[in-house]
RNA sequence: GGUGGGGUAGCGAAGUGGCUAAACGCGGCGGACUGUAAAUCCGCUCUCUCCGAGUUCGGUGGUUCGAAUCCACUCCCCACCA
């Protein structure tokens, strides 16, 4: 039975760990690295489908925990899955609701069998377990399925981090054994151990026991400092097959997809470039700008000249100044659409960089234009 | 002309003798955000030589140890009645 994911490794780069790749899903074919806008409940949040398809994202996030609860996987189901629900054809992936572990904590309860939560919002009790977490994205569908982990705070302590990475590597074992759709979805193994390097290891090592069609690194962009999580992609990357797509969750900035890259990673996806949009802030050419500023009050000019996107060839830094502070929702439809098509446009940029072993001369310029040599922020 | 109500920081609006440079909201200015509980959240927002000091609650003058708060006069605004 052929795999529903593929990954075929095309180039590596002379420079450094950086490689360019593809990978194909029942829903598309498209190069790596790769960036990912999320799309938690079934929307990247206030953008429709062509408008994603014009930024060129080839594959888009959902969610295992939101979903489930709203509207319910069943219903997803019933509409014929979550491609046809929402009105994507091209690739999705589900994360498993392991973040939401962490990201809920104070209204969890975590045990051997699976975790106890408290809804968000309606206080229900509800029960989440690798076997469920499953279940749920057999359910809607998707291309890439995550197992199920925890994902820990950080800093842990060795000991609750040992315990942890135990309890994941079974979890993830429960996992695949409970995937149903084999042929049609792929999984994705998320090696833990925060940034202890044993633990690291002693997780890759036994994931790398179980076929699972990509490894994805978890744990990081929970507030730890850049160089732990340098450090921790540079130990752990080379632990991962060669012949898999690698994806580090939850990242990034400019400054931290490069870093990873740098070290090998193929895979990307964050919130933080619709977040920001809507909250006013643009990641372009000439750094980060926060287009509430008065500076920007009489700026005619565009909001990234070297961006070719619906919102930079449109508008000028006076007209989102002025949606963004009246709170138009066109405002954060237009910087949505333009930070995602920054950081898919940098993929871009770096794939092309690798084939042509130029990668550290990208880097530079990306970290001239966010000064990131002299620590600014990258986003 | 009469009667009643009201004038508080950019705006709206609390406060009716000390705990008040004055709640709260809006506006303004700045910041945060990384597998989305987020069109959210957090600061600052009278003045200055700003880890201290000065000047405020329509105006003036009083009462009091002490007034945005009480009294007198006065200037505006609103409603109703003539």
């Amino acid at each position: 039975m052929a795999k529903p994911v593929t990954y075929e490794l095309i180039k590596e780069s002379k420079e450094c760990a950086a490689r360019l790749g593809r990978i194909t899903t029942p829903h598309g074919s498209f190069e790596t690295p790769v960036f990912m806008a999320v799309g938690t409940q079934g929307t990247v949040k206030t953008l429709v489908k062509e408008e994603l398809e014009a930024i060129g994202s080839e594959i888009i996030l959902g969610n295992t925990y939101h979903l489930w609860n709203q509207p319910g996987h069943d219903i997803v189901k019933e509409a014929g899955g979550l491609h046809k629900f929402m009105n994507w054809d091209r690739s999705i992936l589900t994360d498993c609701g392991g973040f939401q572990v962490f990201s809920l904590a104070k209204l969890r309860d975590i045990k051997e069998e699976g975790v106890t939560f408290k809804h968000h919002a309606s206080g229900a009790k509800l029960f989440l377990s690798p076997e469920k977490s499953m279940e749920i994205q057999n359910a809607l569908g998707s291309d890439i399925m995550m197992a199920f982990d925890e994902c820990p705070p950080y800093p842990s302590t060795y000991e609750y981090m040992k315990n942890s990475v135990e309890r994941t590597i079974r979890w993830e074992k429960r996992s695949f054994d409970a995937h149903q759709n084999k042929d049609t979805q792929g999984l994705f193994g998320i090696v833990q151990g925060g940034e202890f390097e044993d633990l690291r290891k002693h997780c890759a090592e036994e994931l790398l026991k179980i076929d699972f069609a990509g490894y994805a690194i978890g744990g990081l962009s929970v507030g730890e400092p850049k160089e732990v999580q340098n450090n921790v992609l540079s130990f752990t990357v080379p632990l991962l097959p060669k012949d898999k797509p690698r994806y580090l969750m939850g990242v990034g900035s400019p400054g931290m997809i490069l870093d990873a890259v740098e070290r090998g990673v193929d895979m990307f996806d964050c919130v933080l470039p619709t977040r920001i949009a809507r909250h006013g802030t643009a990641m372009t050419h000439k750094g980060r700008i926060l287009i509430k500023n008065k500076q920007y009050e009489r700026d005619f000019s565009k909001l990234d000249e070297k961006c070719n996107c619906y919102c930079c060839k449109n508008y000028t830094k006076a007209y989102l100044h002025h949606l963004i502070k009246a709170n138009e929702m066109l405002g954060y439809r237009l910087l949505s659409i333009h930070n995602i098509q920054y950081l898919v446009d940098l993929t871009k940029d770096i794939r092309e960089a690798i084939k042509e072993d130029k990668f550290y001369e990208l880097k530079e310029k990306v970290y001239e234009e966010y000064g990131l040599n002299n620590n600014e922020k990258d986003f």
